[in-house]
DNA sequence: CTGCAGTTTCAGAAATTTCTGAAACTCATA
DNA sequence: TATGAGTTTCAGAAATTTCTGAAACTGCAG
């Protein structure tokens, strides 16, 4: 590997990194390769750069695109696939929270599902389905919240976020609003 | 292993998805198990439900106490320690995000700080930190907001889940009702 | 003390995941 | 349709992670 020092140390980094993330090192120093570089890389490029197989590299795209992270660019005149990462990185947050909802909790949320259609054959049984149904309450709350806020445009997004716990001083102000407006005069705060 | 089915299927799932979630299958099955369970266990009573060895048990308890994720109790009149989950779906909630952020973002965060720091040495280098400068800002701000939520008691957590992007059509109904308080009575909307 | 129930540690075995090189495939173009 | 640049696949090698059993440790009870 014979990178600039500042880009080198990210690389790895996203290589340590991987794991816990849920992708291996090889595709975590790719991503981190790509989301760097100012122009697309073909496959030789990241070879190249990374000291690592062709077929693993070939491998590592391939998972990238599952995870929908890379973009697939024909540079004219030249046959071969290059890629780049998406550049708007909360572009990049929307795809990563929605392939990790995805993979860590569809799969469970649609498994309770079907435990809490069963019959329980047992008090143990009885209770261990009370618990999965807290779960899943919990859980099917949280994509909920998810599925309607992934809807929002990045300016929203970013003010709702810069907003932080404040917003709870909102909701109540709200209810205090209501009573106050409808009181009043005409319809101002919705719901 | 013998449990009644939804017990097993249950553990199995969390078994399965262990490994996506940062855990092995082991820590993933033990979880299950004593989150089902009606009392606290012990370290023999898990070796005996899951069919593994003691030793491989004792592991997953540490990992699971290193995630803050198991309650230790001693029951009157037995020296061995028994273990519980948190009982607060939200509370064990709250536990997971705070570990996986101390896991998966803090490095992450700290590493970028680092790195924007140095001088870059080269015109890629300065394009480079841009990037990496522009991945931690966000990161950054998550990192505050998460902060920040975290501190709601759950009753307005809920509130605020249960509102979901809803809350967007309230921000923008802030701007026009302080407008219109401001022009018209006494304050109500704060901030 | 000594014995013993209970727990932890750790080196190596087993299982799983990741990585490689060689072979197979694809498809534009000569 | 033959060539070859570029890509993918896949079986086995290498590395890593997980799991086990045996040994070491801990601290209470007799």
């Amino acid at each position: 590997m014979n990178l600039p020092p500042l880009t080198q140390a990210f690389v790895l980094h996203f290589g340590e990194m991987g794991s816990r993330w849920g992708i291996n090192r090889t595709v975590g120093q790719i991503y981190a390769l790509l989301y760097l570089s100012p122009r697309p890389l073909c496959a030789d490029d990241i070879v190249e750069a990374l000291g690592i197989s062709r077929s693993n590299v070939s491998m590592g795209l391939r998972e990238l695109q599952a995870w929908n992270l890379v973009i697939l660019k024909h540079l004219p005149g030249d046959r071969r696939d290059h890629f780049t990462t998406p550049e708007d990185v909360w572009q990049i947050l929307r795809i990563i929270a929605e392939e990790r909802k995805k993979r860590e909790v569809d799969p469970t949320l649609s498994v309770l599902r079907g435990l809490l259609m069963q019959q329980p054959s047992s008090e143990e049984e009885r209770h261990a389905q009370a618990r999965m149904a807290e779960m899943h309450g919990l859980i099917e709350r949280l994509a909920t919240w998810y599925e309607d806020v992934k809807r929002l445009d990045t300016e929203r997004l970013a003010a709702l976020l810069a907003l932080g716990a404040r917003v709870t001083r909102l909701l109540e102000a709200k209810d205090k609003v209501v009573g106050l407006v409808r009181g009043g005069r005409g319809a101002a705060a919705g719901e």
